[in-house]
DNA sequence: TTGTAGGCGTTATCAA
DNA sequence: TTGATAACGCCTACAA
């Protein structure tokens, strides 16, 4: 049943070149000078013998490690599952593994799942923050594991990150509805501790400013669907003159959705309609669904390559990337009614 | 910049607490028979230090890892990703770290994820095979690894395995079509190397069988949108008295809604719909989607436990558990035509 | 029940 | 440029 072929090591390699095992560890990490000729020769009996190095005898004696641990909020959203699937295309190029964590927005988890991270042994982390504070994640850089942050930011946290340009991004949603002459446009937000519910609020309020007599509707949800739904209810329930909604959040809009249909409320023939998120179902609604676009794919994609770079540059300055949206406008905002 | 406090290790803890360093390992590990008096007292050392185990140096000397590799062939669909999240809460609870890895459907990409799995040291793989063969995966089971099948199981393996009731899933779907009085029901599925993919085709043509004159119309996609939207417009043009239809998989249920957006196509009123998985989309369009409902979320939490109770117990039978579907019937099928 | 000591597979240091 | 050797932190015979 159990395997009783012995483990090949650089013991063997290396009785079978007549070389010695500190050879064959230089040529596996070919930094060494080693002649040609030898690491040659050397490398021919690995193949031979099929010889894959101890990971676990390399972390422990050299202190190194080709891992990186992504702790997310929320895994079961899509809009992680696709950064997800970025950043594991671009760890999975550069050959480190990925360790993953879901904190379900609660920050006992979270602070568990980094210890787990610190005894695993990882090069680095990559972390949607559940708290707006940056303390809890001192420890970690502490013991020298650097952290990227991405889509929110701990305010106080000195770190890379990347996000998106929240406050733009719902503001721009925003005037889009004012300039097709929407007098009460509603804002369905988020928890305010999360850094992008927060500024996407101040990106609605920002809009409203700028135009007279617009006294902002807010509702906060807890970015989930049925949060998204019991505040499309709520807001719908206290004022009946409301001819537009701004949702912050992808699951909320799809909430909203729902209490729309439910409440037979046409898009956007009565309401407007304004998502996040350019997800898989935007375009299979009907009508197709206005969305703030995120992208996600490559926000994963150079979350991963910014935290590699901090790992082989710890002394590098701190980079702050901020990626642009797309307003996407299809038909759930309607049409132009005023100029 | 970097920490110079030296890392805290079983010496440590023993000088202080005034034991050998076995007795440290014993009480870490639990197991042995320990004074409970010198357990106590060595473990109020370990606490007041913060001393936490190396892992690496655990695994390299006892050979043993608390880390699952998953690997799934397409990490963007929400199907899969609602699995991952049931299999970290498991593994998380148990203590065990998930290493994830993406194949991308592509058989190359995961023979070398699995290689990865193997080099990085994992006491166990979940998979969702991309091949319907068992070969490529018998190196992993001589290197002494249990592997999972999830979702998709490969013909000729012999492992434990989670899936569902394909056949029946798809042949109680087309049923229900059937029985509102459909008489042309098109059927989109997936490619044949798929086993759920397969057993769903097989599901739809059981239940033609079953009723004479019914001819099937088959159309296969890729599992994604875009093929989803090409299955259904090339049978919209190949066939202009269809009824109904069934669509084998989420995301070309997705992709099918918008191609019958697109073609002013009214659901349920000039098509019936029922397609597959229960997303968080299905309430939220509008009519409301039909769908045989898979337990996401529990396959995952089984498929860690069943991986789990393989690796404690490796001589234990095989276990198949299939788990059962709900057609979930709301809107986008109709109501009763004819019984 | 507890301690001693050797080794898991690799790499870093030092010497040749 | 190459080799011998100790050490990374832990566990496990074996001895006491």
């Amino acid at each position: 049943m159990t395997n009783n072929l012995k483990r090949i090591t650089v013991h063997d390699v290396a009785k079978k070149a007549g070389v010695s095992t500190a050879t064959v560890s230089r040529v596996i990490n070919d930094n060494d000078a080693v002649s040609s000729e030898l690491k040659s020769q050397v490398q021919k009996v690995i193949d031979e013998l099929g010889y894959r190095p101890n990971k676990a005898a390399h972390h422990l004696r050299s202190g190194k490690v080709k891992r990186v641990g992504v702790l997310f909020a929320d895994i079961r959203n899509p809009f992680f599952t696709s950064v997800l699937a970025g950043i594991e295309n671009s760890l999975h190029e550069a050959g480190y593994a990925l360790i993953l964590g879901n904190s379900n927005e609660d920050a006992r988890i979270e602070n568990m799942q980094l210890q787990a991270f610190l005894d695993e042994g990882v090069a680095g982390i990559i972390l949607s923050a559940v708290t707006n504070s940056g303390s809890p994640y001192q420890q970690v850089l502490d013991a020298g594991i650097p952290i990227l942050a991405i889509d929110r930011i701990p305010g106080n946290l000195k770190v890379d990150s990347i996000s998106i340009d929240n406050i733009t991004a719902a503001k721009q949603a925003a005037l889009h509805l004012i300039n097709l002459g929407h007098q009460k446009i509603a804002f369905i937000g988020g928890p305010e501790h999360i850094s992008t519910a927060h500024l996407r609020k101040k990106g609605y309020l920002e809009a409203l400013e700028e135009h007279p007599n617009r006294k902002p509707i807010i509702e906060l949800g807890d970015f989930r669907q049925s949060g998204g739904y019991q505040a499309t209810k709520n807001i719908l329930a206290a004022h009946d003159d409301i001819s537009a909604f701004l949702v912050a959040n992808n699951l909320m809009t799809l909430g909203a959705l729902q209490a729309f249909n439910e409440t037979k409320i046409l898009i956007p023939e009565q309401i407007a309609l304004v998502g996040f998120d350019d997800m898989p179902w935007a375009t299979s609604l009907q009508p197709p669904l206005t969305v703030v676009a995120q992208p996600t794919y490559d926000m994963g994609k150079i979350a991963a390559r910014l935290l590699l770079d901090r790992i082989k540059n710890p002394d590098n300055p701190i980079q702050q990337v901020i990626l642009e949206t797309q307003l996407i406008i299809r038909e759930s905002c309607g049409g132009l009614r005023t100029v």
